[in-house]
DNA sequence: CTGAAAGCGCTAACAC
DNA sequence: GTGTTAGCGCTTTCAG
């Protein structure tokens, strides 16, 4: 097990596929796997013109029909496949997308890594997943993970602007590095986002629409996210109703029973709320909670809107209103900015049919021209508009106006 | 980005850790990182020397002070890092763990992932992800992971039965696989999971102990978890009542909404039951909002367990009675099935305190003696033993007795 | 105590 | 058309 110990091993030069079992008697594993030397003996040929071969080379490169045949067949009866570590070795992309992520148990992140790995694979990536969260030394992943170069980029998942170590390092990265909801402004880490004050908007607007003035907003979702829906809630407030009523603004930590607390807090304001807009669906899943739990009728009496449409919104009880992001088109976004564009370049060997790449699948992205968020300076950032998504929790305001 | 580029880039040799910016101006990236001939050149020995310095080479090797002295600092200063490339091409371990799930989105495979997370990294190792669901063509996994060697071992979350491709191509896998959640038998492939049977009579025994009779079952998750639940139910119920009702069996997919389903179905059923064993605490979920809109009151008209112990599971109204296993410790099984048990090899570069393997991580494990489950034939599995966790959606029967 | 040399599997310039 | 050579960064005998 420990480094270099397999070089000492006998080599099983002839068997080549004989099959084996390991020492403790696991029935997985074979011999030694077939190299380009061993099809190049075995037909007879060189190395190069192996991989020539095998590669589609430069087409220019005029192959003899029958070597070619030779050597091909030699490869799919020996069941070739390269190492992609040797070819990494040389400076080939390892096909590793790395992405750190605070909390996989968040259905939010949950839902993005799942986007992100859909995108990553139209483009042959595999996910190098890291967490941030629950663990002590932040700066411990990159130990492993970036300054390791293992990755082709990283993918950086929500907001990690209290791990100020791990930005820091990040900041000394080999390897392209790319912010996803990631709230808060990082200076030269190009960045994905939605647009929370577009979000946030929509969210108020309806609310005013349906005749809610007593509008009280619930933050979480450290950092960045907060700061931003937060100062959408206070400015789309000032700017429609002229002021945002005092302990109205709620700030608690990410989770459903957070949510319920400050539901609690929100019901002792007077006047009492007509309408909550929560952060994130997992606090508004709170709220809902709360005002079942204390008698409180939703719609009618409380007018709930959450934010990301998480898969549980269209399930609570009411159904959540909520404002619903293009998690796949900015997945692909990121992953777009951290290694370009979808590409076929290897031949298919293990006779899947593999999809092109469709240009349809990028033309619902509309980056918010001419919002680039001023204060981050240099940092590109994209920007894409939510939409809100009406259903059960909102619901006009029970006496017209206040 | 084209292979070998790289080799062609002008060397930069003098200034070592200088920060520069990309050609499209991403302030990311530097000058081509430390090798150790870099170090040797500086320092004047030779590569072999700074690898075993590096290294803590065999202590048996003795070095002169002086030299590994300068060695180190060279290190230190120019930022070195090994090559993992370069090392796993001589047969060192990649340090990565392939993880197949079937969705991350549900809730308990998303803890599935971050208990392996943490696992894998006690041992310092990342998590390759890939998911079997939403691809078309399962078999992809494969050639971009199995067969590409670039893991130390793969680990299969939730039940792959339906997966043939995979399987079959799993039993060629050149690395060790370990299923984990993985219900159905798996022949040849080492396996980790929960006791069904002894969760699902808990459950029931619980129930009975509460004065219920009628008691029915709603299964999902496809295959495995489905039979081994199912089964389970049906054994605990002959053996403690002496036989299953007709229509208490509602089988339907894993998701809320499908709970619903199968609560309105059990609803339809007379005499109906008094109490719901679900396989999965997604579909209990779906139960609770299907008695919630129904105006079904739970638990006085009706008592629901669940399995698995999601987090939302504590937080439904009312909170869900559940069945939970000990998702670390059967994590750590898993990987130490596959790559082994936690070591400490490499010494901490990063300034990172790391923390020792800690045997009072290990003590929990409870493997079941003696149920090594017969039909599967050869594979090993290792059974955990979940418990009954209580909370406030099971009560006792209204009439004691049928 | 240290260095030279070979080689992991693959690729690419440069012959012939 | 195909082979030779060199080398990616690291480890590991084997000789000094």
């Amino acid at each position: 097990m420990s480094p270099g110990s397999r070089a000492t091993e006998p080599h099983n030069e002839a068997t080549g596929r004989s099959t084996q079992e390991t020492a403790d008697g696991q029935p997985i594993g074979r011999g030694r796997p077939t190299t380009m030397r061993d099809i190049a003996t075995e037909t007879g040929v060189s190395r190069s013109t192996v991989s020539r071969i095998l590669n589609d080379a430069p087409l220019s490169v005029p192959i003899a029909a029958g070597t070619r045949a030779r050597v091909l067949a030699a490869a799919r009866d020996r069941g070739y496949r390269p190492n992609p570590l040797a070819r990494a070795l040389r400076g080939a992309p390892t096909m590793l997308l790395g992405a750190i992520v605070r909390d996989i148990t968040d259905p939010f992140f949950a839902g993005a890594i799942e986007a992100v790995s859909v995108e990553a694979r139209k483009r042959d990536y595999n996910i190098v997943l890291s967490h941030a969260h629950a663990e002590a030394t932040e700066a411990y992943v990159l130990a492993t993970m970036l300054e390791a170069r293992q990755c082709d980029a990283i993918l950086l998942l929500g907001d990690m602007g209290d791990q100020p170590r791990l930005l820091d390092d990040l900041r000394d990265a080999r390897v392209p590095v790319v912010a996803l909801w990631q709230g808060s402004e990082l200076d030269l880490i190009p960045a994905v986002n939605v647009d929370n004050r577009s979000g946030i908007a929509s969210a108020i607007s309806h609310l005013v629409a349906l005749g809610h003035r007593r509008i009280a907003f619930v933050g979480g979702r450290l950092l960045g996210d907060i700061r931003e829906r937060q100062a959408a809630y206070a400015e789309a407030m000032i700017e429609l109703l002229g002021d945002v009523p005092p302990g109205y603004v709620q700030l608690v930590s990410n989770t459903p029973a957070d949510g319920e607390i400050a539901f609690r807090a929100l019901m002792q304001q007077s006047p009492v709320p007509t309408a909550v807009v929560a952060s994130t669906d997992v606090l508004a899943l709170g709220v809902l909670r709360g005002a079942l739990v204390t008698g409180v009728r939703v719609p009618d009496q409380l007018s709930v809107v959450g934010f990301d449409d998480i898969p549980m919104a269209s399930f609570s009880v009411p159904a959540l209103t909520t404002v619903r992001m293009p998690m796949a088109e900015m997945a692909a976004a990121a992953i777009e900015l951290a290694i370009g564009a979808p590409r076929r370049t290897d031949r298919d060997r293990s006779g899947v049919v593999e999809r092109e790449f469709d240009p349809a699948d990028h033309e619902h992205e509309r980056p918010n021209p001419g919002n680039d968020v001023p204060e981050t300076g240099r940092a590109l950032v994209r920007l894409f508009r939510p939409e809100l998504i009406v259903r059960e929790s909102t619901h006009a305001a029970d006496p017209p106006g206040v």
